[in-house]
DNA sequence: TCCACGTGTAAGAAAAAGCTTACATGTGAT
DNA sequence: ATCACATGTAAGCTTTTTCTTACACGTGGA
């Protein structure tokens, strides 16, 4: 596992929102708007969260045209499996570039 | 697995001066000083970044005093080994509190 | 035309996290 | 006594993250 990926996934789930966003499309697809409306918050901070998610692939997106031609995008949990262990971490760490940008 | 364990573990490998601190402590103890050095951080920071990571249980303190009757800080990672899918976040959310606390 | 509903995004406030510097304690060796 | 090394912690700055409000566009139906 890639260093920079793994990071950018456990920090994208190390926040209860997105916790429950990926918990809420576990296995069923929802469009946006209709997803901030059940999980009770604004649709610009869903945006938000859902780009960090997509980011890290432990979201996919979906732009779809609906039968009466209005643009709804569905989004779903990606099929992941991390499995972390102090090992799994240290064999990660060699490939993480983070380290402040050397300008 | 318990949604607020689940979610402070997480939020405290989700950031790469962390990552690094649990992969060096993988199946190696060190203590305190010595790891910052090794890292190439300041010990009050590493201080703070190691609270994070026991109140998450990743890793365990013990305080020593060593022969020479000085007391030592050792640390190493916890024998943790989480598995991370859509549907094992999903089971945790139930429990988990978070909510902005209600007054 | 105007409303309801979908999308995206920018700007700024508020809160949290990260980091440094400085101070405090205690031990053993010089 | 002073130095070297271990520990902890408080104060304050800087940066990032989180969230709201407001605006933009496009569609279909009354």
């Amino acid at each position: 596992m890639n260093g920079d990926r793994l990071l950018a996934a456990l920090s994208a789930l190390g926040n209860p929102q997105r916790m429950r966003i990926v918990a809420t499309l576990a296995g069923r697809r929802q469009y946006v708007s209709q997803l901030a409306r059940e999980l009770g918050i604004s649709r610009p901070l869903l945006h938000m969260h859902l780009q960090r998610l997509e980011a890290a692939d432990l979201v996919t997106a979906d732009l779809e045209i609906s039968d009466s031609g209005k643009a709804v995008k569905y989004v779903e949990a990606a099929p992941f499996a991390l499995h972390l262990t102090p090992e799994t971490i240290a064999r990660a760490i060699p490939t993480l570039t983070e380290q402040k940008e050397q300008k």
